[in-house]
DNA sequence: GTGAAAGCGCTAACAT
DNA sequence: ATGTTAGCGCTTTCAC
């Protein structure tokens, strides 16, 4: 079914249809009505290539994903993302393009969707230090929001970021409120921004308190178990370890939690543990892990706030920058005790 | 730029600009060489959606993911998968849709995708018993690939699956080899098609050796480390435990490994384990985990098995199911040895 | 309030 | 080997 037919159906031209469908204001209501019941029985969708081409708006947001070389994005992170930007896009009838492209390709994709008009905007994922693709989307005129900041000066585009530093401060000053004194930081490769600002509020907690943060307690590396698993046992076997680990993430503290259990030692009583997780989702029922206790924000949220700025962008034709600063919750739990004498 | 002005510049006709372009064959060469080096250098890329209304095909492919109310698709699979067929489609010049919808607007999604002719074809994920989808794409006439079968009698359709029956016959048999006689099967939801073969896998193992499988060393449930945990921990503590476990994930298995370590038993001695994982890669470095030991295969690479059977369906216009079944890959490790005496 | 006609950027049949 | 023309399905002036 398309408009011509319709139209020829309902003995009105295309264009009265289409203005009905699309709640033009000088279609009387009579009218509207019964091009309306007509579409919906039968059941008639508007191309969405032939209406791109006649507006000029593809109604499409493109997603890069570069593989391989780096891992940065990491998977379940980037899942849980696009589910939420996908919410945003749907309810504002707008497609998601996802490109997975090797990173060396990456220049040349964001140069294709451009050339080739199929998206109205993209969402950058993974931003680095001086990220080239900052300039090279400002260049090409394309508008964009970034997920996660980079650490130079130029904050000049739009981006939506949590607030790690504030979060790591946050849960290293609960601690010290419970009588910790000496902290372990389970923490992600420093390359990575977040993993940066993370460390950046460890030790800013520990500044204000005056306290000193043992660099051999302070853990950074790949996110797996058994990273979090070799860095809190080499911290618990040290004479003066810490009471008290804050880990950046889920799957490390899973490590964690078998290195505490190794030592005999019970958590929330002779140490306790504050988990930071994004996105806890992607550990299917995450929560009924024991060890569970966390600041707790979301890449879901994350990507539901970065897909409705594009779209604010894109509709306010308006390119000043945006920015969005996530706060996190701290929710406790039995992993979470006082310090033991 | 567009083909009017890039052919108003090089002084041809649009039309030969074009064949040019898409490798006509009565184009001379001269002429040809031409208008790729203007095209490169003006970095002239066609509209995608002008050609796709002009040819009627939308090069690109859809894959609706339901969210929320069922979790049968688990986020990190669901990310390696795409990962893979989104290799297949830049590499033959397709765009990925992503439709992340609600459930309950699954079919709504399907009908508007073929109705607004968005897509060429569809990928179909976490497909159920008699699945109502299936029956709706067919109607549609929409091209379509399923990732996994249902269980029912009707496969009169595309499908790439993994041949999980067998790997867990071989994983069986392979332990029974090594002299193990009591095997528990810590194993996911059997609602889901793949947990049901990799119970019958199992089992077939047990028959061939005229062993009994043990109910109670067969457990089946949410894909949890908890999980995995609990069921381990109670197998172990049967007066007459197993020696070795087949586990259905890494996640599950990780679980596993810390009910051993608290029974103060050795991996690869006192216990063997087995795991079997399709998307190890969302566990960033999954392999230094220690205990892993694995039956491996990928959805990955069924993602990109599924992206290229559709593709070759739409090529060929014929509607002719085609069937990819998977084997899986044995590799051991430390974590698999002997049956104690 | 409704319609006729042009045009979005491309491909494809039909010339030549 | 190259050009002319029509048309893909829609929106959008402009006219009535």
């Amino acid at each position: 079914m398309n408009l011509k037919k319709l139209s020829k159906i309902l003995g009105l031209s295309q264009t009265t249809v289409s203005r009905a469908l699309n709640n033009y204001p000088e279609v009387s209501e009579a009218t509207r009505e019964r091009v309306k019941a007509a579409a919906a029985q039968h059941n008639y969708r508007a191309n969405i290539r032939a209406k791109s081409l006649a507006t000029g708006r593809s109604m499409a947001i493109g997603h890069v994903i570069p593989i391989s070389t780096r891992h940065e994005i990491v998977n379940p992170i980037f899942a849980d993302f696009i589910a939420g930007a996908g919410e945003i896009y749907s309810r504002n009838h707008h497609d998601m393009l996802l490109s997975v492209v090797p990173d060396i390709d990456e220049e040349r994709t964001y140069r294709e969707l451009a050339a080739k008009a199929s998206v109205d905007g993209v969402i950058v994922h993974g931003p680095r230090q001086n990220d080239p693709r900052i300039a090279l989307l400002k260049s090409l005129g394309i508008p964009f929001v970034v997920h996660g900041r980079t650490s130079d000066g130029d904050t000049d585009y739009s981006w939506v970021d949590v607030n790690n530093r504030r979060s790591f401060e946050r849960a290293a000053n609960f601690l010290f409120d419970l009588g910790h004194i000496r902290l372990g930081l389970i923490n992600g490769l420093e390359f990575m921004d977040f993993a940066k600002r993370r460390k950046d509020g460890f030790l800013a907690a520990h500044k204000t308190r005056g306290l000193h943060a043992h660099p051999v307690f302070m853990a950074t590396g790949e996110m797996t178990e058994g990273f979090g698993y070799n860095k809190a046992q080499s911290m618990l076997g040290d004479p003066n370890p810490p009471t008290a680990f804050i880990v950046s993430s889920m799957i490390m503290a899973i490590g964690v939690r078998r290195a505490i259990s190794d030592a005999q030692l019970k958590m929330g009583r002779d140490i306790s543990v504050i988990i930071h997780d994004d996105a806890l989702s992607y550990l299917p029922n995450g929560a009924d892990i024991p060890i569970f206790t966390a600041t707790k924000s979301s890449v879901h949220e994350a990507g539901k706030l970065c897909a409705q700025m594009l779209l604010d962008i894109i509709d306010a034709g308006d390119q000043t920058p945006r920015h969005t600063l996530l706060e996190t919750d701290l929710t406790l739990g039995e992993s979470t005790g006082p310090a033991p004498k």
